[in-house]
DNA sequence: GTGATTGTTTACCACTTGGTAAGTGAACCG
DNA sequence: CGGTTCACTTACCAAGTGGTAAACAATCAC
């Protein structure tokens, strides 16, 4: 086990701590992220990281304060991994098609950071307020732009905080509820997932799209 | 704590055996549903119960094993719970809404029963394979379903299985999400719930109904 | 009634859990 | 250079973990 890559100690110290303290972070996070809070030890961590569980205790005096760390970075994250779609250019549709498309990026290429919600979320208590508040900003401007959108006539109108929810569960239970999928018989491979996604796009299209709006547009 | 029922023995030897064995899947159905599998100890089912242990060590040979008994229980309890929907008459989209409203149902007064079907798929591997297989009849019904209505025209052509995972997520996660609906601004309330299932409807009925069939209804 | 069966408890056990206390060696600072 | 700080380890610990072994009491078959 424990890839511990016995790094030659460089740079400065408080470099080197921070540099140590990251990979901390990025080990708890998918492991929390796939196994689940509690299923995983402390000492896991340390032997994934080459290191003893008391070094992460000298970071962070608990474990829960360090799921409290982690979760400020998966927030952060997220925020980065998504920002860029929302912030920009383009409107109605096309704007909500490319954070999807982003959304099924992450679910491939980072699937604990989803899964590390999921969780979150199922814990409840603090854990799930501090990440609702870490998100808060994103969701405000994500439904500020459903209103503007719907308000031109380009969505259909209807509770945007509601048609966030949908659209969110929508896109991360297809991108993520790989048993599910394959309780229907879809194998997860890449090219099921383009299918998958571009079948998602499609309900996602018909939902959200203003009827009226859509015959003024090329037909998808 | 330890609602602990000290029951006077009643009926047979084999009745009140069967009467535990109950009384243990649906305690264990409930905490592992709500708090996960791993969150939850032998010691802390048995304490709940009013009994010790081992007593649920002698029905059940190990924890694992324990598991696998859940979560025959709980697909049976999720198949009665959708099975009249399922084979009521009616076609097309009342169907899909009849569906749509036991979910509701469902997550509203078992909360524990979905949230359980979610934390199996997260832990995968024996446990995810034994709830697929479960409910594979019950997969295979609705899939075909969806087929026939899309045959005749009634519901819009696309993958009958993609179809499937996109409405199981959107709903689940409209019903169950509770902390994300927090996020939004949405605090769970009966009447919210309500609010929330009518728009649901909407966005799943313009995602799902044939448009050409959907004009020759009466408007939602 | 009597003896076997069955469901449950008491008593353990080895191991893991999150967390503490004290020590150690290298990096930093004067 | 010499002391201090810092990042980390070694050595523990009390509480809990899933699981075993044996004792025990109610119930069953006869």
């Amino acid at each position: 086990m424990a890839l511990a890559v016995t790094s030659p100690p460089k740079g400065s110290r408080a470099a080197r701590t921070r540099a140590t303290e990251d990979r901390i972070l990025a080990v708890a996070l998918e492991s929390f992220g796939t196994k689940g809070f509690d299923s995983v030890s402390l000492d896991d961590l340390a032997a994934e990281l080459g290191i003893t569980k008391q070094a992460i205790l000298y970071h962070w005096s608990s474990k829960r304060v360090l799921l409290d760390a982690v979760i400020d970075r998966a927030a952060l994250e997220l925020i980065i991994e998504f920002d860029g779609a929302l912030s920009g250019d383009g409107s109605g549709w096309s704007r909500v098609e490319s954070v999807v498309r982003r959304i099924f990026r992450v679910a491939m290429r980072r699937p604990e950071l989803l899964g590390f919600i999921r969780e979150i979320s199922r814990i409840g208590g603090d854990a799930s307020l501090r990440v609702t508040a870490d998100l808060e900003p994103f969701v405000a401007r994500a439904t500020a732009y459903f209103e503007r959108e719907m308000d031109a006539g380009r969505l259909r109108r209807c509770d945007p905080g509601l048609l966030l929810v949908s659209a969110y569960s929508t896109v991360l239970g297809t991108a993520t509820e790989v048993e599910v999928l394959r309780a229907v018989g879809i194998e997860p491979t890449l090219r099921s997932t383009v299918v998958r996604r571009r079948e998602l796009l499609a309900f996602l299209y018909a939902a959200m799209v203003a009827p009226e709006y859509a015959r003024t547009q090329a037909p998808r």
